[in-house]
DNA sequence: CGATTTTGCACTATCGATTGTGCAAGTGCC
DNA sequence: GGCACTTGCACAATCGATAGTGCAAAATCG
């Protein structure tokens, strides 16, 4: 085996192999029983191309055919373990189908995803899978102009079928379970459930208080305004917010119903200074999962999303694309506490 | 502005600008200034390609200047703290040099790592960043004859530049504060600082090992064979190691100094079933960071690990290659129990 | 004003693959 | 043996961009 200096083309391996290039791409393509080209030839080929080290170039594929065997992926970020499981997920279904995955994050921001959806579509991307998109509308519009199809993944856009979480259903569940477990207080002030974090005007979180409210209503417990607080994703937010309620209170409400890991992080950062047994009279919960989280000195009540199964649609509306406009709904699980949750990817680390 | 039923190419708007392709190559992609173009032609041509909504279509450009403008990126996996915010990283880095950055997870198995660098190769990336490499020499000879740049990250190769953790610093720094900390025990049998979790003969957790027995060692705590307890990384092996070894001393080791997170996972499916109070005479460590280890009923010592920095460097040692074998440490953090760690990320969710 | 230089652009080959088409040699059948 | 098929492959066009080169018109100069 020599080494080329460069790397090797169909031409080189025509020369060495007598043959023409059609034909070696044809017999290393696997186009070769609809083209007719003998079954020796081809393993002569293939040994010859074999020995030179030869792998397609897939820009000339790519050009030539206007495909490029990757599927895209925007997410918000990488460093959340919500959207990287749904990667991980992602990758392993483009791997199965031979595609390759190219996942990117818009740090939520609406102007890098319209950036990568136009960088996406100059890679010509046979697909695309858009999650959390900050502007689903505008997303549309620029892969319908490059008739790319796309899917939108965990918030649900008008112009293409969306998969996402149940957020309704699975606000009911932990709400539910909070007022199950809820230990009522004597202070009237402190015996409620509090909302906390996410940005009210998220499609995700505006479900989610909506389930929130409703089984809290249902249940004879009116949600007052200053219930809901939505202060934003970042824990610096959350751990400002939970103390300023806490020192409103007098103490830690009943029971609180944390948005999302970030918030609860947030949450976090405050209870550590609080003398132990402060939680004993409260029930807590957060809208996703941690494993970590599910260890803390209390029992915290989760929700976990299943990633898994959100890409598993998403991956079945783009095969066979419904009439109408599909919106798929996901149902998301309740973790009781201080339970490891071994998934399709639990057992990796 | 119409709507063209396929994407404009740079022909569509040398026909409806009048000028020549290649003038509208270079009009658009910069080159206009070296080849003399006028700024008014240059002008007209962005207008019309903007109404047009042209872009570049990059797999013809790739074509013909053999690069793609994509960098890649091998990691063990993505739902993973330290490699998620390694793809974070990487994600910037890539995007502040106007690349595109494609990451892709090998699930630490080394014909899938290899499989993984030669399609990036058939893709024509600029350069890839193999983390945590599973086999770095077969990946240099890949990428050797395809003569493209490489850096390990995490873990050497020995056939390019690498960028690794201070592994060996890290442990000592975790060992040397469980030490501090260590109560006495009267039972000798207990009186021992445990390793849990990893596999032996990966590079970092050799290291470390290295580091955790010369601490010991120095202190004059000699290190015992069923001391180091590499049970691999998944948590149910974990928990099994440490249900076993709890059994065999009668109750928990005066020190735990726990490899990874993963395996912390499975230490912490144990912990669960013990009586509230049998952490207080144990110190317990964990190498590598995660905001909610840190805020559980026992404090925790955590390493955090500068993902950051890693990949930082590697992109230092892709833009000029040290002359040699260069290896870079970086060194990682000793995050005390119940700190939340702002670092570069760490804001966002 | 003629010679020389500069400006501004068009022409054309090329990157490495795929694909429609053409054609000679071989095969089967009567 | 002659005709119709089939087999097995080569030829050439093509995808959309970039880059080397050539050439007319405009500008500059003495």
């Amino acid at each position: 085996m020599t080494t080329p200096s460069r790397k090797a083309t169909i031409y080189d391996i025509a020369r060495l192999s007598g043959a023409s290039p059609s034909t070696v791409s044809a017999a290393l393509s696997g186009a070769w029983k609809t083209r007719r080209i003998s079954e020796t030839t081809v393993e002569t080929i293939r040994q010859i191309a074999n020995a030179q080290g030869y792998s397609t170039n897939m820009q000339a594929r790519g050009l030539r055919q206007a495909r490029s065997g990757m599927v895209g992926m925007v997410i918000p970020v990488h460093d959340n373990r919500f959207f990287a499981s749904m990667s991980q997920s992602f990758e392993a279904f483009a791997r199965d189908r031979g595609l390759v995955p190219v996942i990117a994050s818009s740090m939520r921001d609406a102007a890098e995803e319209r950036r990568i959806v136009e960088t996406l579509i100059s890679y010509a991307v046979d697909y695309v899978f858009i999650a959390g998109a900050t502007d689903p509308d505008s997303i549309s519009a620029l892969c319908d102009a490059a008739q790319l199809r796309h899917v939108f993944v965990d918030l649900p856009g008008k112009g293409a079928p969306s998969v996402i979480s149940d957020n309704y259903h699975g606000a009911r569940l932990l709400t539910q379970r909070l007022l199950t477990d809820l230990i009522p207080s004597d202070d009237p002030a402190r015996d409620r459930i509090y909302f906390l974090g996410g940005v009210a005007t998220d499609y995700a979180t505006s479900r989610r208080i909506e389930g929130f409210r409703d089984v809290l209503t249902a249940a004879g417990h009116p949600v007052a305004a200053d219930q809901i607080l939505t202060c934003g994703y970042p824990p610096r937010r959350a751990m400002q917010t939970i103390a300023e309620l806490c020192d409103r209170l007098g103490g830690l409400p009943a029971g609180l119903f944390v948005n999302s890991l970030t918030s609860f992080e947030g949450v976090l950062g405050h209870f550590v200074g609080l003398p132990p047994g402060s939680f004993d009279a409260s029930v807590i919960g957060c809208y996703d999962y941690d494993p970590f989280a599910a260890y803390l000195q209390f029992p915290v009540h989760m929700v976990r999303q299943d990633s898994h199964r959100l890409i598993e649609e998403a991956y079945r509306l783009i095969d066979d694309p419904q009439p109408g406009l599909a919106v798929k709904e996901v149902e998301p699980a309740l973790i009781a506490p201080r339970t490891i949750y071994a998934g399709p990817f639990g057992e990796h680390g």
